[in-house]
RNA sequence: GGACAGUUAGCUCAGCUGGUGGAGCAUCGCCCUUACAAGGCGGGGGUCACAAGUUCAAGUCUUGUACUGUCCACCA
């Protein structure tokens, strides 16, 4: 490939297809658990089974990339393992509803069948999302590809179970649990999703047993009515503390149930007077076992009123509660009923409103687990951005007990079994034979399956062979950061630390990169409902992998949602063409020659070291940035040098040398070029990887070095940092871009020649402008520079002045004249108003005294520029004035 | 009810340790200058949400207010 010529325009997708291709035949990614460099992993966070890459993967992957590509260039050992989550019950409801559009429900099929059909799926359209992986450019190691539901990893799910079991950390109970009847399993509390509903609350009259009086309770839910078991008050609400311990008739159904008191009564909410069903409600199960009260169920698992509820059975809950309101009503003892906004829950899946239901579940026991993973943080495992550090703490601090079976088929299903002739309760690792108390084989596995947040919290050590003692664990575990969204704190991150620290002894990574969510324009979030999603996989088709990822890197400002829209990946296309050019036109002038070993630090030509040393600059802003998960400061560092700086200026202040016929000037320029454009190239690649590699390749002598995955970040020059020559560089531009305004602001055309007439300050600045005369006479397009330490300026002049030196561009009567003084005297109006600030400060008595030394020479110096210019543009605005006048005359 | 963000140019956002307000896009003017019109050059545009405080000095630190957003929470 080498030294061909790049095509005109830059085609990225089969650039990418190629390159995508050869890293993976190449196993360019695979790394050796015993190779050399201090190890570096990130484990992916494994997207669902069923998923399409959506705009927050391929964010979250290109971050991830970033890193990886980075921490290879650094010279480290870099594992990332790809792999993705068997999602229990989102793949589940995938299936299921393939099978209804055949007219089928799972139980038509049965357990095993199902089971079959849903690894059926997965064959055939699992691999969708890993192909967009690596449609993304993702650099993972393919060879260690992994699933949660594959061998190795179910086995350590099972080896966790059964520990924690013995250790007592898993439990079996009865609990109230959150149930969805469309789902039909129990939820974690973290997969509930509270809603703000449009409600009523009912105030019912319950009277007293023994006396005339009555209790109005308030009620969101009259359909649990039949599961009351008391009534409750504040101890110390005076309006009812003389009926505490008496009995109450419950409404419609008759029957007495107690008035009880605890303080976790709200006196201001509804009545003050709360009814208790303990069956239906967190809070009343926790008052029920407070106060020891009947629990009494009265829904089912469908949502179904049972026996227990007397008149309404076989009812769904909706039909009662409109049933057992009209005969409240009836019996007169409906109050009234008043609107109500609150909070109800729904299931993340499938956004049912879910029932706060006692079933027997398996636990483990979170609340024992959690300190050390508090404790971990920031002592062992940092958080970014530190803002998260809180909620993380919060989280684990109100913890409760984790709810971890599912009453579903597709997921790992629970080690356990029950000895059908004893009872005995069997936890273990491999299928028993037989009961250990008894002897006989009549054993039944339980029918449950674990959440499938129980194997995600495994994957940091499940996926490197764990349980065995792999090469890879002691390589990368502990891991070396965490990069994923908010949304999963609690789900993934605070349960992977309470995993890892207990089963490794060591937290599973060393830091935590929190990344934001990408919303639309409008700063929405993105949805399918809502119409405004951006498809990652469509904009690699329109703009190229490269546009989209240099996109979501320079808007990755940490603790930051990201405000996405297609024109802004359309608008960093053009950054990608533009480096395909400035690439494009230095292959043009380097046509035929081969790198040769010279010294940076030795290269004479002002503009040659100024590049270096402001390359010098970009890679420690690069180094820094991602150091520090800085991702938008290193995408912006390159973008300004390699546009503003590279493109701007450097490009075209090489153009004379590479027309030179000083073989010397000119090797020495191509030299600095390809030298400069390679450590660019480097800079750029963890961020845009194909279209570099691909210029990469193409470069002269190509074939002499590795490819540009396999390059290393480059190392700094100290000798190449010259900020005194790269001030003077600047004092050329500025002398340069005066010219240009002045051609501007005049109405003159950029291209046409003029005479230029400059007044250094000195013999230094004069022979700074003489050295490069060639150069600022091509840039600034003159016919003619004049550069004289006792100027006599022609008064028909524009002019202005750059660190102290004139700058006089003479005007023919073609021009506008008048011009030039609105020009001057906008100029002067500027000035003035910088020269007020700074002089405000040093007129102050207490700034000279209080500021520091170093801030105040600072100031003094500027005003001094300040004054010097003011005082030259006022005299040259002078001089024109009285040529104006007189011309008019 | 608690916690956490955000409020800077028409739009989207940078601005880390306090020292004369930046970028991209958009807009206006001039240019086909042999890498790039997906381009070049130049210009215009901001009492940094509001108020008080600390300081010689505040977009930057403190407190409060307003609005926006997110998360958590059992208000029946």
């Amino acid at each position: 490939m080498a030294e061909e010529m790049l095509p005109s325009g830059y085609e990225p997708k089969d650039v990418e297809a190629r390159w995508r291709r050869h890293w993976e035949e190449d196993k360019t990614f695979t790394p050796d658990p015993d190779g050399p460099g201090e190890g570096y992993a990130i484990v992916i966070p494994p997207p669902n089974v069923t998923g399409a890459l959506h705009i927050g993967h391929a964010l979250n992957l290109t971050l991830i990339d970033v890193l990886i590509r980075y921490a290879r260039q650094k010279g480290k050992n870099v594992l990332w393992v790809p792999g993705t989550d068997h999602a229990g019950i989102a793949t589940q409801n995938v299936v299921e509803r393939a099978l209804a559009r055949e007219g089928k429900s799972r139980h038509d099929l049965g357990r095993e069948a199902f089971i079959d059909r849903v690894w059926q799926w997965r064959e055939e359209y699992g691999h969708r999302i890993l192909d967009q992986i690596s449609a993304l450019g993702c650099s993972v190691d393919w060879t260690r590809l992994r699933f949660t539901m594959d061998e190795g990893l179910s086995r350590a799910v099972r080896r966790v179970f059964v520990q924690l079991y013995n250790e007592g950390l898993i439990y079996k109970g009865d609990y109230i649990i959150n149930w969805c009847s469309r789902c039909h399993t129990a939820l974690a509390d973290d997969e509930v999703e509270h809603e703000d509903s449009a409600g009523h609350l009912w105030h019912i009259r319950y009277h007293l047993k023994d006396s005339q009086e009555s209790l109005v309770v308030a009620t969101t839910r009259p359909e649990t009515i039949p599961g009351d078991t008391a009534v409750c008050v504040h101890p110390e609400d005076e309006r009812y503390s003389r009926f505490i311990g008496s009995k109450v008739i419950l409404p419609v159904l008759g029957r007495e149930l107690p008035v009880i008191a605890d303080s976790y009564v709200d006196r201001e909410f509804g009545t003050g007077c709360l009814k208790v069903t303990p069956c239906h409600d967190h809070n009343d199960w926790m008052l029920g076992k407070r106060h020891n009260l009947e629990f009494l169920q009265v829904i089912d698992e469908n949502g179904m009123m049972k026996a227990e509820s007397g008149p309404y059975v076989g009812l769904s809950k909706e039909e009662c509660r409109k049933k057992i309101v009209e005969d409240i009503e009836k019996a007169g003892d409906l109050v009234k009923v008043e609107p109500l906004t609150h909070a109800v829950g729904h299931c993340y899946r499938c956004h049912t409103v879910v029932e706060p239901h006692v079933s027997t579940q398996w636990f483990v026991a979170t609340t024992k687990l959690a300190p050390q993973a508090r404790a971990a943080v920031p002592a062992l495992t940092k958080i970014f951005p530190e803002s998260w550090i809180k909620t993380y703490y919060h989280w684990l601090d109100t913890i409760r007990d984790w709810c971890i079976s599912r009453q579903i088929w597709w997921g790992h299903r629970i080690p356990a079994w029950t000895c059908q002739d004893c009872g005995k309760l069997i936890v273990s690792e491999e299928t028993p034979e037989k009961c250990p108390a008894c002897g006989q084989n009549h054993l039944l596995q339980d029918e449950d399956v674990l959440d499938t947040w129980f194997s995600s919290s495994l994957w940091p050590f499940s996926t490197m062979g764990w349980p065995d003692k792999t090469k890879d664990l002691k390589r990368w575990y502990p891991t070396s950061v965490l990069v994923t969204g908010f949304d999963i704190i609690f789900f993934w991150v605070a349960r992977m630390m309470i995993m890892g620290q207990h089963f490794l002894g060591e937290v599973p990574f060393k830091d935590v990169y929190l990344h934001a969510l990408v919303r639309d324009a409008e700063g929405r979030k993105m949805s399918k409902s809502t119409g405004n999603v951006i498809d990652p996989v469509l904009m690699i088709e329109k703009y190229g992998c490269d546009a989209l990822r240099f996109t979501l890197t320079a808007f990755a400002a940490m603790g930051r949602d990201i405000r996405l829209s297609e024109d802004r990946i359309e608008g960093y296309r053009h950054f990608v063409n533009k480096l395909w050019n400035a690439a494009r036109f230095t292959l043009m002038n380097l046509a035929g020659i081969s790198p040769r070993a010279c010294d940076p630090a030795k290269v004479t030509g002002l503009h040659h070291i100024w590049i270096l040393h402001r390359l010098e600059e970009v890679k420690d802003e690069v180094s820094g940035a991602l150091e520090n998960y800085r991702f938008n400061d290193a995408a912006q560092a390159c973008y300004k040098f390699l546009w503003g700086a590279f493109c701007d200026w450097y490009l075209e202040l090489v153009k004379p040398d590479m027309q030179s016929n000083d073989a010397q000037r000119k090797e020495d320029a191509q030299y600095v070029l390809l030298l400069v454009l390679r450590e660019i190239l480097v800079l750029l690649h963890p961020i845009m990887p194909f279209v570099t590699a691909e210029i990469w390749a193409a470069l002269p002598g190509s074939d002499k070095y590795p490819e540009l995955a396999r390059v290393g970040y480059p190392e700094a020059r100290p000798q190449c940092k010259r900020p005194d020559e790269a001030r003077a560089m600047e004092f050329l531009q500025e002398v340069i871009v005066s010219v240009r305004t002045i051609k501007a602001e005049l109405n003159i055309s950029p291209g046409k020649k003029v005479r230029l007439l400059l007044q250094p300050v000195d013999e230094a600045q004069k022979e700074l402008l003489l050295s490069n005369q060639e150069v600022i006479m091509q840039v600034a397009r003159l016919e003619e520079m004049h550069v004289d330490l006792a100027l006599q300026a022609p008064r028909a002049s524009a002019s202005a002045v750059a660190f102290g030196c004139q700058i006089v561009v003479p005007l023919r009567g073609t021009v506008d004249l008048a011009g030039e003084l609105t020009r001057l005297d906008k100029q002067l109006a500027k000035l003035e108003k910088n020269l007020l600030n700074v002089n405000r400060h040093l007129q102050d008595e207490n700034f000279l005294a209080r500021a520091s030394e170093e801030v105040v020479a600072r100031e003094k110096a500027t005003s001094c520029d300040l004054l010097d210019k003011k005082e030259k543009l006022l005299a040259m605005r002078a001089r024109f004035a009285e040529a104006l006048a007189e011309e008019k005359s």
